[in-house]
RNA sequence: AGGGCUAUCGCCAAGCGGUAAGGCACAGCACUUUGACUGCUGCAUUCGCUGGUUCGAAUCCAGCUAGCCCUG
């Protein structure tokens, strides 16, 4: 009997390459679009996204062509608590969230995967550039795309065994100029339709605007920028607006250019200072999740990425009583910042990361 | 209302008679399935104002205005 997957489709060439491949192997193959923006209706209006904002009709389209169900499900519910109030609260404590990760593994696979599996599918698969393995211990672990410059693994450091035990990942192995190529060949609507970017929920890209419409009156005012040393340089905009390591939109004639190095919402305050005062070479995470291995027991050499298309740095893991990790890097990393994800490296594989809590100098 | 100094892009700042450097800020673009970083491009027909000298002045002269400083 064929196993039964179902794919989620964004409308994108990458999943609808993946829906095709997946039915050529011989799947029983369901095509499915996540809604997911409150204000989403069916048809929707803007371009496509990671998160299958208002790609419906690219996504039947292609599933008509396929000849495979076609299906919209509606998880509204659990992206706005699992990944847009986490966004905004994340923000307002002066952290730098990274929605796409809350909702991999919370809305995509963790919602999603649970209804899929209730109506008796086997597997759930998406167009993410990653493979996934399963190692001699038996455990799963996602393994990096062949193509380093689109690999997504880092997005997907926080998703569960019982999850990736239900997942496939058939683009990974394919480059972006294959998957591409393939769309062409199959003849899909969609294979020249750009590649999406920016955050799905946010098309206008305006972040400290959609958290002053979502936070209200519980978004901080305006407040001090001041120096390392406590002086006063001028007046920001609240801390919603700055993450630790951006320059631009400061506003500040320095002279120099400066940084933002530091955010601190008990004060209000954005400490400003040069490039050097935001390089660290060790960072505590929390929230660890291990994939590779089961467990972080004695100190291991990885390749440790701190933001999404990081190139990486090798570095020391090891973990405290209380469950943080310490990475302690070979060489220092720019603007490790709290809030972002830390994704430790085992070779191809991902060993397992964290939430970046904070900084050690 | 005695004397001295300074007035060049939003900020800082070159320029010293030959037809407005640069840095920061800012804007746009590129890059990017998170925030950033980074890169590229743009950004004073005009030098506090008014006259004068000169072939030619931001650069010299005079007056005015403003700010700073020292005296009273």
């Amino acid at each position: 009997m064929k196993k039964k997957v179902v794919v989620g489709m964004s409308g994108g060439v990458d999943s609808s390459v993946a829906a095709y491949l997946l039915k050529e192997q011989g799947y029983d193959v369901l095509g499915v679009t996540m809604q997911i923006r409150q204000d989403e209706e069916e048809t929707g209006g803007t371009n496509g996204g990671c998160c299958g904002l208002s790609a419906v009709e690219d996504a039947r389209r292609v599933a008509e062509q396929l000849e495979i169900p076609y299906y919209v499900m509606n998880f509204k519910q659990e992206f706005q608590s699992c990944v847009v109030d986490y966004f905004v609260e994340e923000y307002l404590r002066g952290r730098t969230p990274n929605p796409c990760i809350a909702c991999n593994r919370y809305v995509k696979w963790e919602a999603l995967l649970q209804r899929c599996l209730g109506i008796g599918a086997d597997y759930i698969a998406t167009g993410h550039y990653a493979r996934i393995d399963r190692l001699p211990a038996g455990r799963f672990a996602v393994r990096n795309s062949v193509t380093a410059a689109k690999d997504q693994t880092y997005a997907l450091y926080n998703l569960t065994q019982e999850q990736l035990a239900h997942t496939l990942m058939p683009i990974g192995s394919y480059t972006k100029e294959k998957i591409r190529e393939i769309a062409e060949a199959a003849g899909l609507p969609v294979a020249h339709k750009p590649d999406s970017q920016e955050i799905c929920f946010i098309p206008d890209d305006d972040y400290a605007g959609f958290i002053d419409r979502a936070a209200g009156t519980r978004v901080p005012g305006p407040g001090k920028f001041v120096d390392r040393d406590g002086r006063v340089l001028g007046v920001h905009r609240g801390i919603t607006h700055y993450t630790i390591g951006q320059r631009r939109g400061l506003g500040l004639p320095m002279g120099e250019r400066v940084f933002v190095t530091q955010i601190r919402p008990e004060t209000n305050e954005v400490v400003i200072g040069s490039n050097d005062d935001i390089m660290t070479r060790t960072v505590v995470c929390d929230r660890v999740n291990y994939m590779a291995v089961e467990d972080l027991t004695s100190p291991v050499r990885v390749l440790a990425k701190i933001r999404y298309n990081h190139k990486g740095e090798y570095g020391q893991i090891e973990k405290f009583p209380d469950g943080r990790v310490l990475c302690t890097f070979e060489r220092p990393v720019r603007a490790a910042t709290a809030g972002q994800a830390i994704v430790f490296y085992d070779g191809e594989y991902v060993l397992g990361g964290g939430t970046i809590s904070g900084v050690e100098a």
